[in-house]
DNA sequence: CTGAAAGCGCTTACAG
DNA sequence: CTGAAAGCGCTTACAG
């Protein structure tokens, strides 16, 4: 049986009062009595339970973060950048997994309903601003990662700058016949890039042409697999003409169309976009994503909200970075 | 401020007993009066407070996963395999980062201590048997992930077998001067790979040398980082007299590795280890983890268990494979 | 089908 | 420095 408060009292031969300041630091303690206590709870392996601790005292010293299952090869990094700051300020971490499969809005409003947390991070989810708007009644620190919003403190990409940059880089090495490597076209940082690669066209005035925009038929994780990219690619290859460059929506799929090219022995330049930490050794020329730093940052704006909650939202943008490697210079 | 269950019942003009019994799934609620709660608790953006109902019903439905920051890389698909069996039954999983840096054991007590969870998932954090042992006094159901031991339910691999299959194939192929390229000496699943390297030479009589276990100076996520790998490799590649083949302790180093064989300009065979899902389109020929499978069956262990304490105990060791690609067959 | 009441394991003014 | 007591927001026999 678990030991409960009473317990410790019991046996320390005090009350729950003093055992529970023990817990809670207050140094109105004797110390000769907390270390009593302490060794005795120590002994019968007792600590508060967290959710009658948090029930009872209505602090909560936790955030939480909801991430899709989808976004793991950024994750590691964002990570960091929160810990780095929750290490130091003894506030509790949970990560909570949303399916994208099963109507993420509900299941983000469940999790805020239930009142786990002081506040949340939500990480690459992209609700619409009427889902957005809709959240604001449970009126409750939230902080958008990967996303922007007028609405709350966010951190997000310029994706239609990054797409911008990564075609118009492709255009003034003289490529005009441009493929843009697709992910599901209804994921929002998709549609975005693409936007990008169209204003690049646009401006360099070369027709955008909707057969240049290529889907691998995998289309779990929004199309953001090596299978997706290697299957897309190989159409290109397979086609004809051959198109001079391909701008790929992201790293893991430029993995997958590295691959169709070698298998296929033909070599097209090509961009891609994330700047994982293995593009680095990969040679991939790529939109680089300070997922570090986002994180970092969306969780001081978090943290800081929390404290006070009528402080001015705070959105940012992080200004996509061209980083040439091999991948685009053959 | 958030409602209370005193709030929807005073509204509905009913018990708070009854709007308990609402969330509950009792059927005993007259429908009418079961839509009129459900309604208003909508439209006031109510829903039971996670903690308070834990404390009352003593029932959890959660359990937890335990993982070290460092596990990224097969983290995505042993959480699917956690999931397909989680979805079903409606228990929530919470995920709680061990930092490697803080002293994991105290730090997974303290997490059992708050009895947050019906039962605890421990991923590749490789506690030592003793400690293992004092686990026990929680009294919690707890089954081991990527480690193997007869105190609990546990899914593991064999690294020793892998260790030497990899070794063992590169010697039927004729390179008798083989690398292992090391991660940090320290970590459990580096000793054991290596160990199985030692048993592969013994075993053609060819003498173990010390020089030949190279590790990188990099040793954050103990070595497994491609920056490792590459350093490493760079060692190698400009010592005299070079290797016939390498044994590469984890596919994130062998990426590294590989980018070092390019830019020098020298390539040697070699096999690692993991297989993580971009392996494949690297060419990587590397040493299975089924990490899926893994998780499921360690999660269907531990709701066994949750449900049946007394159960025996299972544990599993899964075979390593080894699958060949184009990295060895130079 | 519903309500009154006890209880879950804590915290925290209040009083001494 | 410590204790008695109220209260946090729920659930669940028990009674009707």
């Amino acid at each position: 049986m678990p030991k409960t408060i009473y317990d410790i009292a019991k046996a320390a031969g005090v009350s729950i009062a003093t055992v529970s300041r023990v817990y809670n630091s207050s140094n109105t303690v004797k110390e000769s009595t907390r270390q009593k206590i302490l060794s005795i709870a120590d002994e019968m392996g007792y600590h508060p339970q967290a959710y009658a601790q948090r029930l009872a005292s209505k602090k909560k010293n936790s955030i939480m973060m909801l991430v899709p299952v989808m976004s793991n090869h950024f994750f590691t990094e964002i990570l960091k950048g929160t810990q780095d700051i929750l290490v130091d300020l003894n506030i509790e971490l949970t990560i909570q997994n949303v399916n994208q499969e099963l109507g993420v809005f509900r299941q983000v409003e469940q999790i805020l309903k239930r009142q786990w947390a002081d506040g949340y991070l939500l990480v690459s989810l992209h609700l619409s601003d009427q889902e957005l708007k809709k959240l604001k009644r449970f009126n409750v620190p939230l902080s958008l990662l990967d996303d922007v919003s007028p609405l709350y403190d966010s951190v997000g990409f310029d994706n239609v700058a990054g797409g911008y940059k990564a075609t118009a880089y492709l255009l003034k090495k003289g490529y005009h016949d441009i493929v843009f490597l697709s992910g599901k076209l209804s994921a929002k940082p998709v549609k975005e890039r693409l936007q990008g690669y169209k204003n690049a066209l646009l401006e360099s005035r070369i027709p955008f042409s909707n057969n240049r925009v290529i889907l691998g038929n995998s289309m779990d994780r929004d199309g953001f697999t090596e299978k997706s990219g290697y299957e897309a690619m190989l159409k290109i290859l397979n086609s004809d003409p051959l198109p001079e460059a391909v701008f790929c929506s992201s790293d893991i799929k430029a993995i997958g169309a590295l691959k169709a090219m070698n298998d296929e022995n033909i070599t097209l330049p090509m961009v891609s976009y994330d700047n994982l930490s293995i593009s680095e050794y990969i040679g991939l020329t790529t939109v680089h994503q300070p997922m570090y730093e986002m994180g970092y940052h969306a969780t001081r704006h978090l943290i800081e909200r929390i404290g006070n909650p009528d402080a001015t939202i705070c959105d940012f943008v992080h200004d996509p970075e061209l980083i040439i490697r091999s991948s685009s210079e053959v």
